[in-house]
DNA sequence: AATGAGCGC
């Protein structure tokens, strides 16, 4: 259950931080957090995150200016979250 | 531990 607006962001790389996701996507809204998803047995990064912004509106255009951005040498693949 | 499309402890 999500409680705000979130966006999934894939093809990160895999030394990418939380925080350097949350500088980048707070070039266009206000981040409120973010989640790197890590394998459950082996802990490693699988590659992806969530990212919660502030208003619906900063979700969308991380959608619409984020999406297939170049982000440490890889296009990323922003999209409004499914918010299961 | 590794890997390259993927929607989450």
């Amino acid at each position: 259950m999500s409680q705000g607006f979130s966006v999934y962001v894939g093809n990160a790389p895999f030394q990418t931080t939380e925080e350097q996701i949350g500088q980048f996507f707070s070039n266009v809204g206000q981040v409120n957090n973010v989640r790197i998803v890590y394998d459950r047995e082996t802990g490693r990064p699988r590659g992806f995150a969530f990212v919660e912004f502030a208003d619906e509106a900063a979700a969308q255009r991380a959608v619409q200016e984020l999406n297939g951005a170049d982000f440490n040498g890889r296009q990323l693949r922003v999209n409004l979250a499914n918010n299961k």
